[in-house]
RNA sequence: GGGCCAAUAGCUCAGUCCGGUUAGAGCGCACCCCUGAUAAGGGUGAGGUCGAUGGUUCAAGUCCAUCUUGGCCCA
């Protein structure tokens, strides 16, 4: 890298290598970045420009960034780069999400601990010191990982939710919430497990399903009112839960649901009459095994009550009715559903609504607290229970099943649903403007806002809130111990009031926290907090406040950076980050903290699998890095398929990314270096205005406007895709045509035509800087490398140096780069190359061969610009004249091509009648309806004898060349090409072979490309020697391969030249 | 069981919002060309029932319905 703290001089070009150490050079730019605080600067720079806000989604730094994390990271760094570039002001602010169970287990597993109990034994006090650490221990990894990648965030200033003051803030928003009453206490049904006396989240539950088998029992419940009661019938009532029977509270049935009342003996009891569901009755009772009575109509059902098979747990007998549940299906069991509130969560939905008891006989343990069965663990008590139902007569039938059901990851017990007492955030209240709120966002893709995460909010229910853990944001709910008062506080500020001492210094978490009590506001008895911590989602949806410690700090910094232009995360956060966002700035402030979203699909490996341990398929993103470069990844990031499908990353890849994209810019940058430093190009020297230059020029200038547009429009939506696209399209155009065609005016000599050089360089060169500003956002490290290569920085010393491309403005084309029209006639004239090719390759013509002349036709709109641009047909395929068609030639035969989106509408059903006139017709009918369109735009065509009149936009006419001719075609352009040879032109071609093996000599003698040479040749027969001497041959061969000298003499080192039926040639080179 | 997404060449993906008559690219494969960007470049070829069925339409990869398979989320 040059040293670009020194102005560069004008000839000071820094040839780059070409095979470049991809990640070397990542390197030495992090070192440049560093050196020149280059981050700090863009930041800084844009201090006063408008605000844009970017808030960073908080990752969990209690283990190693995985390559998924690279995923988002690299997205969370392109819109922010690009948002700088366009000027705007646009602060990282980092942060760690520092709380929550995955830590504690993290934590539990290095201490050897495996239960709260054993947690508690350990102490509160240092278990939570060594969580603290925990979270701490792997920030560097993460900070090195972020660097690394060039996702440029502040993690000096990043924000934790385990400090201070950010708990501060969140204790603010309770108390907000609880203000407006919208924070209450319930049970709470969650997955439990009675050994380590805890309850697991979804995420630890859904690792521990497992097939079982289990009981099912169909029990007989006695109806004991209206007719079913007076004809002696029972519900039957299926369950795989026997022991959940003890606590059984109401039975739920479907009410789309048909009920049936049935009269059996086959099952132990003679002519009893039981109620189910018709749908179940066959597989239940057994085909003609039970006769049906008649058809139950609900309303016989629901209020009535029955008598529950159990009695041990005192219950009103008036909460054990039947009542209807939306969850009732007739998949499995009887149609009606035995119903414990406690014991499952769609039981407790309903026990709610009816205001049923929460039955619970079951202790933290898992075991019976009552009852015959005392003790036992509720799962070993089935059979005694099942056995005592049998006895008793209740008993219809027992038989096994097999489901999946969840077990605790960790000692592998079966999971009991069990209710607790829990906080709850009252979202449901605020549902209809979590909805509208929701239709603010801008949602990347644009389905999840109506879809999945649109969906989650329709069936929105109450935020479970407290966790009965200990590393977490603690809940600051004090509660009095005599009135059961509840005081919610907002501060550690007004804790100090309440206890009438300093807290301002208080750790908020526990056990500290948890020793402060004060005196009951309400009747001066004695309050202390709750034991529960927050749900981790909680201190992460508070972020933007809670960022700045608002209200009690950073008031400002709130008010300028809410809400959110953009957040980006995997798609995954829907139920988690995005929708604790959005509750919380909803209930708080009214709408949504965020404006636009950008969710992510998952990272699969190379075959398309999830990356997991057990596949050993998981990708360590550091040996990516290393072996590949953070740019390959970046763009392979970007450039692969849809940010928000999986996408594959590996090896594989990756080295397509670096082949295929970024070797290619690199080609193009050390072709220009080379080729800057032979010449000593001075940047500074006057640039000749665009309209002067040839016309490729104009042309990549063209195409790098459009590209400017297409990115810069792109990129405003967060549209990676189309962006990444057009860049390798334009870097394709830029290395395989522009370079292809404008190689020779690099290396001819300045004195042929100095402004044309001038011209090329001028031109490459805006072409690699803009390129550079472009590719900024996106790969940083190559654009930076390209920008201090191509020593942009103005060299009079009054201007500012632009250290860093990330220190530029985004591009903006000049409006006379632009020129669409060329941008077409360019399309054209390349088609038309690629035909003349494919005709060159059929007649085994090589292109080295000059031939006289060749035959083009195109369609008549795009003559008129393919004509400025025949002489590069021509020079590309070596053809000495390239005649254009202009329409009328004899050599001309015409057919006629139906325009289907003019037509269809026109013609209708009729349209692919006329479409079949038209195609039906002769060489001489459509040279004759081209004639008339011409002239009078419309004309009559006769269809099934019919005449109907078609305009000059139906058709479209074709032509082909009638000639014997080498000839290839598409759809609308023909190129015939003359094969025929000429003495003369077999003597050029002769001269061409020569200059070809001169040119691998002077290679495999390893000259520079500067370097001349003498060379030495001898021609058989003489007759050709003559030949190439009159014509100038030996001159233009001498031109071409920097050969001061020719030597027409016989060489005896020479190396031999086949130049076929013209004879042979003899060369050799002398430096 | 519900919701969402996906299905186009051997592989990875564009194209689908806004329908238009030879469905593209890259990689891979085969053959050929080029040889001063060369770990490149160019040409040709093989390879497609655009997941299935039905519908709308003059016209469907594209719109509608149903279904199949896979993925994710929820239950």
């Amino acid at each position: 890298m040059p040293d670009s703290s020194a102005p560069a001089t004008s000839t000071s070009w820094q040839v780059a290598p070409s095979r470049p150490d991809l990640p070397a050079l990542e390197r030495e730019v992090l070192a440049f970045w560093r050196e020149h605080e280059v981050f700090a600067a863009s930041v800084e720079q844009r201090a006063h420009g408008p605000v844009w806000t970017f808030y960073e989604g908080p990752p969990t730094a209690n283990g190693r960034p995985g390559t998924h994390h690279v995923e988002a990271r690299v997205f969370k760094d392109i819109f922010p780069r690009y948002r700088t570039m366009k000027g705007y002001s646009v602060r990282r602010k980092g942060g760690w999400d520092c709380h929550g169970l995955p830590v504690e287990l993290e934590v539990e597993k290095e201490l050897g601990l495996n239960s709260k109990a054993e947690i508690e034994a350990y102490g509160i006090e240092a278990f939570n010191a060594r969580c603290r650490e925990s979270v701490l221990r792997y920030v560097d990894a993460w900070e090195g990982l972020t660097d690394r990648i060039g996702f440029w965030l502040d993690t000096d200033d990043a924000y934790r939710t385990m400090d201070a003051a950010y708990v501060d803030s969140l204790w603010w928003a309770l108390k907000q919430l609880w203000e407006r009453d919208l924070i209450f206490e319930d049970h709470r049904v969650t997955p439990y497990c009675g050994r380590c006396g805890t309850g697991l989240s979804d995420a630890e539950v859904a690792q521990g399903y497992d097939q079982v088998v289990d009981p099912s029992v169909f029990v007989r419940f006695p109806v004991l009112e209206g007719p079913l009661a007076d004809a002696g019938a029972s519900l039957l009532v299926w369950t795989t839960t026997p022991w959940t029977l003890l606590s059984n509270t109401a039975c739920a049935v479907g009410e789309h649901v048909t009920y049936l009342l049935a009269r059996t003996s086959a099952h132990g009891v003679d002519d009893e009459l039981l109620v189910l569901a018709a749908d179940l009755a066959d597989r239940v009772l057994g085909e003609d095994a039970y006769v049906v009575e008649r058809e139950v109509a609900l309303d016989e059902l629901v209020g009535h009550h029955y008598r529950a098979p159990f009695d041990l747990v005192p219950v009103a007998q008036d909460q054990r009715y039947v009542t209807t549940a939306d969850f009732v299906t007739t998949a499995d069991g009887t149609g009606i559903v035995h119903l414990a509130p406690a014991f499952g969560a769609d039981d407790m939905a309903v026990g709610r609504r009816e205001g049923l008891p929460v039955v619970n006989p079951v202790d933290a343990e898992g075991r019976f607290t009552t009852g015959p069965w005392q003790d036992s663990f509720v799962k070993d008590a089935d059979d005694g229970i099942v056995a005592d139902l049998r006895e008793r007569g209740l008993l219809l039938a027992a038989t096994t099943y097999e489901h999946t059901y969840p077990f605790c990851w960790r000692c592998e017990r079966p999971l009991i649903y069990w209710a607790k007492p829990s906080w709850y955030i009252r979202t449901t209240a605020k549902r209809d403007e979590l909805l509208a709120n929701n239709q603010t966002i801008d949602w990347h893709p644009e389905h999840i806002r109506d879809g999945r995460f649109g969906n989650w909010l329709e069936n929105n229910v109450d935020w479970a809130l407290s966790r009965d853990r200990y590393w977490g944001t603690p809940l600051p709910f004090w509660r009095c111990t005599d009135c059961d008062h509840v005081e919610v506080v907002g501060s550690r500020a007004e804790l100090s009031e309440l206890t009438g001492g300093d807290q301002s210094q208080l750790d908020p978490h526990r056990p500290y926290v948890d020793a402060v009590t004060f005196p009951c506001p309400a009747c001066g008895s004695r309050s202390e907090r709750v034991s529960q911590v927050a749900d981790a989602w909680f201190d992460s949806g508070g972020m933007p406040f809670a960022q700045w410690g608002h209200p009690h700090t950073g008031q400002e910094q709130f008010a300028r950076h809410y809400p959110a232009d953009f957040i980006c995360e995997a798609i995954d956060q829907t139920r988690g980050w995005f929708y604790s966002l959005l509750a919380e700035s909803t209930l708080l402030f009214g709408d949504s903290s965020y404006r636009t979203c950008v969710c992510l699909g998952h990272i699969v490996d190379a075959d398309g699998r999830k990356m997991s341990k057990s596949l050993g398929n998981v990708l360590d993103p550091w040996e990516l890095i290393d072996h590949h470069g953070a740019d390959a990844i970046r763009w392979l990031m970007f450039a692969e398929g849809n940010p928000w499908v999986n996408r594959r990353v590996g090896h594989g890849p990756l080295d397509d990314v670096v082949r295929r994209f970024l070797l290619t810019v690199w080609n193009t940058h050390v072709f220009f270096t080379t080729y800057a430093s032979i010449d000593a190009f001075d940047l500074d020297a006057p640039a000749p205005p665009v309209a002067t230059r040839p016309v490729i020029d104009r042309w990549v200038l063209a195409e790098l406007a459009a590209l400017t547009d297409t990115v810069d429009a792109a990129l405003d939506r967060y549209d990676v895709s189309t962006a990444t696209r057009a860049l390798e399209r334009f870097v394709d155009d830029l290395s395989n045509w522009y370079v292809r065609r404008t190689r020779r005016r690099f290396w001819k000599s300045v004195a042929e035509d100095p402004a044309d050089k001038q011209a090329a360089y001028h031109t490459l060169h805006a072409c690699l800087t803009t390129l550079a500003q472009l590719l900024a956002p996106f790969t940083p490290f190559l654009a930076e490398r390209l920008w201090q290569d191509l020593n942009v920085a103005p060299r009079d010393s009054d201007a500012p140096v632009t250290v860093s491309v990330h220190l530029a403005d985004f591009p903006e084309a000049p409006d006379d780069w632009r020129d669409d029209q060329l941008r077409a006639a360019m399309a054209t004239t390349r088609r038309v190359v690629e035909l003349g090719r494919q005709a060159r390759n059929d007649a085994a013509v090589k292109v080295r061969q000059p031939l006289a002349r060749a035959l083009v036709s195109v369609p008549s709109g795009e003559r008129a610009g393919l004509a400025n641009l025949v002489d590069d047909v021509a020079d590309e395929l070596n053809v000495k004249r390239i005649e254009l068609s202009d329409g009328t030639g004899e050599l001309i035969e015409r057919s006629v091509k139906p325009n289907f989106r003019a037509l269809g509408p026109a013609f209708q059903q009729r349209a692919p009648q006329v479409a079949g006139a038209l195609q039906a017709m002769d060489a001489d009918d459509a040279a004759a309806l081209a004639q008339t369109l011409t002239t009078n735009g419309r004309a009559t065509v006769t269809v099934d004898g019919a005449e109907v009149e078609v305009t000059a936009d139906m058709v479209e006419i074709v032509e082909r060349p009638r000639t014997g001719w080498a000839v290839a075609s598409d759809a609308t352009v023909s190129f015939a090409l003359d094969t025929s040879l000429t003495r003369e032109l077999e003597v050029e071609g002769a001269a061409r072979e020569l200059v070809r093996a001169v040119n691998d000599q002077r290679k495999a003698a390893g000259l520079e490309l500067s370097d001349r040479i003498e060379l030495v040749v001898s021609v058989q027969p003489d007759e050709l020697d003559e030949q190439l001497a009159a014509g100038g041959h030996y001159d233009a061969v001498a031109r071409e391969v920097l050969a001061t000298q020719v030597h027409r003499a016989p060489v005896a080192d020479g190396t031999p030249v086949d130049l076929g039926e013209l004879g042979r040639a003899l060369v050799a080179i002398r430096a």
